[in-house]
RNA sequence: GCCCUGGUAGCUCAGCUGGAUAGAGCAACCGCCUUCUAAGCGGUAGGUCAUAAGUUCGAAUCUUAUCCAGGGUGCCA
């Protein structure tokens, strides 16, 4: 990165100096950070370290200071002064040069890097019940969490995405409950959901369950038919099991379709049968952790960071969710992962001090467990606020991504920092026009592909109208691509067009920093970075494009500009394969 | 009460590991298509960075307090 390369000369002039006392006071590194920065007015330069906290160690001024080092630096390629307490840098052609040279040798992985080391990270995100559809949170915690583990991925981390089916507890059996009443009005008996509001808590009365009532019948119609207003345990189970593995394959479909992967999907109920949750119980006891009163049993995760105690068992000797919960990151850490990280809606924020006190409880250390909180996701529709009702009439990721697409929702659930709550405007992500910042990324390198598809056709000179021949025959382009040089590009800076020489500086600076941005999404877990990345360098590119003409007559600078288009196209569908969102040859 | 997030242009948001004149998109207004995609580009206008104090050569950024919004808060998941 070129940031690197400039901090670690700029770093190694200083060690040189301060050793030959020729920088005041200063006599090490120590204590010395620098960082590169980009200059505000781009007419300082391109990158600019800022020196003036080194004046404290220098007891010299801040100019004074960025003067004596500006003049013991020589980096071949760059123009080097100093203004005030900035030593700034400008890039001359080799360095830009370079930057498209290689895109187009090594293409899409260009940026790839090893900024992860190969840490094992389990990444778990969605984890939803299986007792309806997904609403739009989960939508914004998929579309995230895929995008977040593409970009880890690419930075060299190693990346097993995990899917926690919260199949356990109450709530199934809520489910096989309403179920039942489905079926049964499917079958025409007169019944129907109660009214009471406490009966009702324990079910779910949305039309989502009448296709599942359906298709109960249709596979199980002798079972059906006996089926009475009355419900025996036995039933009630077959019926949760049933919904239950019918809303699951529901998810797993709509995931698929909406661009997110799992690795695995791991069942609450198979750690309640395997006995592994009695066995983590076991060992926090064992280890002295737990404590009876009033009847239930506590974790003491007091004792860690946690401001009080938790139930395990409850007084009836069910286990609480946290129980399970915490046998399963038990599970996790004795898998070998040492990063966890998990995607939580933000009103699970009480869950993280008692999960890492378990952790930590458990002999593991709670640093290993990073929990993203998402803020909740708003639907607005027509300027209004939706308020999420969570049992009915909701509107589903599913209706969503029928409505606005599969590219749209995932761009808008991405785009914004996990920590701010997202309104989600649907007409918005719908219009197909330049309020529209996905069709602006897209558009952009549907330009840039359809310039290149232009360069190897046929035209028509409407002048005279008549056809042209080809500028390259595609197999000519092709061989120019994969043997190409960097000098090639030397004429971009021998034009005369200002404006045009601005644009592509501007241009390549912001494809080379596509590396440093895949870094920093992935260390900051922060995958709305590749979003505002996007737009930023679709932005360079129709700036270029306005002011460059590429196909001319001219056929070395039109090989040099194409070279350009092509790198632009070849980073716009990296970044945008990051978020899986498409990247459309043609609009 | 306590805990977590946020408060930056009319709207939606970047910027927040302190640094040069606070940015983008949309909305408003003015321009630019006989030539590679105008779903584009250029320009104008628009801000007491919630408020106050503090730390610093320097604060939107760090600290503290207050206000506002959303979420959570001892056996729901």
């Amino acid at each position: 990165m070129l940031k690197d390369y400039i901090l670690e000369q700029t770093l190694n002039v200083i060690e040189k100096m301060a050793k030959n006392k020729e920088l005041g006071e200063l006599t090490s590194l120590e204590g010395v950070e620098l960082s590169v920065g980009v200059p505000k007015n781009t007419e300082f330069g391109d990158f600019a370290v800022n020196v003036a906290s080194l004046s404290r160690y220098t007891k010299m001024s801040p100019p004074q200071t960025a003067e004596a080092i500006t003049k013991n630096i020589q980096l071949d390629g760059f123009e080097v002064n100093f203004v005030g307490g900035f030593i700034n840098f400008k890039l001359g052609k080799e360095p830009l040069n370079a930057v498209i040279a290689e895109i187009l040798k090594k293409g899409k992985d260009f940026a790839k890097n090893n900024a992860g080391e190969g840490k094992k990270v389990l990444l778990e995100y969605v984890s939803a019940n299986p007792t309806g559809p997904f609403h739009i949170g989960h939508g914004r915690w998929a579309a995230m969490g895929s995008a977040l583990a593409n970009v880890l991925k690419y930075s060299g981390y190693e990346v097993f995405q995990e899917f926690y089916i919260n199949d356990a507890g109450a709530q199934i059996k809520n489910l096989g409950r309403s179920l039942h009443i489905r079926i049964l009005q499917e079958l025409g008996v007169d019944i129907s959901f109660p009214t009471d509001e406490v009966e009702i808590k324990k079910y779910y009365p949305g039309d989502y369950l009448i296709p599942t009532a359906k298709k109960f019948i249709e596979t199980n119609a002798d079972y059906a038919k006996k089926l009475t207003r009355g419900l025996t345990d036995e039933q009630l189970d077959f019926l949760s099991d049933f919904g239950k593995k019918n809303m699951l394959e529901l998810q797993k479909k709509l995931l698929l379709e909406f661009e997110t992967y799992f690795d695995s999907f791991y069942s609450e109920t198979a750690l309640h049968e395997s006995g592994e949750v009695e066995k983590c119980v076991q060992n926090l006891k064992d280890k002295g952790m737990l404590y009876e009163q009033d009847g239930a049993l506590w974790f003491k995760s007091s004792a860690f960071a946690d401001d009080q105690d938790r139930v395990i068992k409850k007084s009836d000797g069910s286990n609480t969710y946290l129980t399970a919960d915490i046998a399963y990151h038990y599970d996790k850490l004795k898998r070998g992962y040492n990063t966890l990280i998990n995607i939580w809606g933000a009103d699970h924020h009480g869950y993280i001090p008692r999960m890492n006190a378990a952790i930590d409880a458990l002999g593991y250390d709670s640093k290993s467990l990073e929990v993203l909180l998402g803020q909740l996701v708003n639907l607005v529709i027509k300027g209004e606020q939706m308020r999420m009702g969570k049992r009915k009439n909701m509107i589903t990721l599913q209706d969503l991504i029928d409505d606005v697409g599969v590219d749209a929702t995932r761009f808008w659930m991405i785009m914004r920092s996990i920590d701010t709550a997202l309104d989600f405007d649907i007409e918005l992500a719908k219009s197909n026009s330049d309020e529209n910042p996905v069709f602006y990324v897209q558009y952009a390198h549907a330009r840039a592909c359809s310039i290149i598809r232009n360069a190897t056709s046929k035209r028509i000179d409407t002048q005279n109208n008549t056809e042209l021949e080809p500028i390259f025959a595609e197999a000519e382009l092709a061989k120019i691509f994969a043997e190409f040089k960097p000098e090639n590009l030397d004429i971009l800076w021998a034009q005369e067009d200002e404006k045009s020489k601005e644009s592509t500086h501007r241009l390549i600076l912001k494809l080379e920093e596509f590396k440093a941005i895949v870094v920093g999404a992935a260390k900051n877990r922060a995958p709305y970075l590749l979003c505002n990345y996007a737009q930023d360098l679709a932005g360079a590119f129709h700036q270029f494009y306005t002011v460059s003409r590429v196909l001319s007559d001219n056929k070395e600078l039109t090989i040099a500009r194409l070279a350009l288009v092509k790198a632009t196209a070849v980073t716009l569908s990296a970044v945008l394969s990051l978020i899986a969102v498409s990247a459309p040859e043609k609009m």
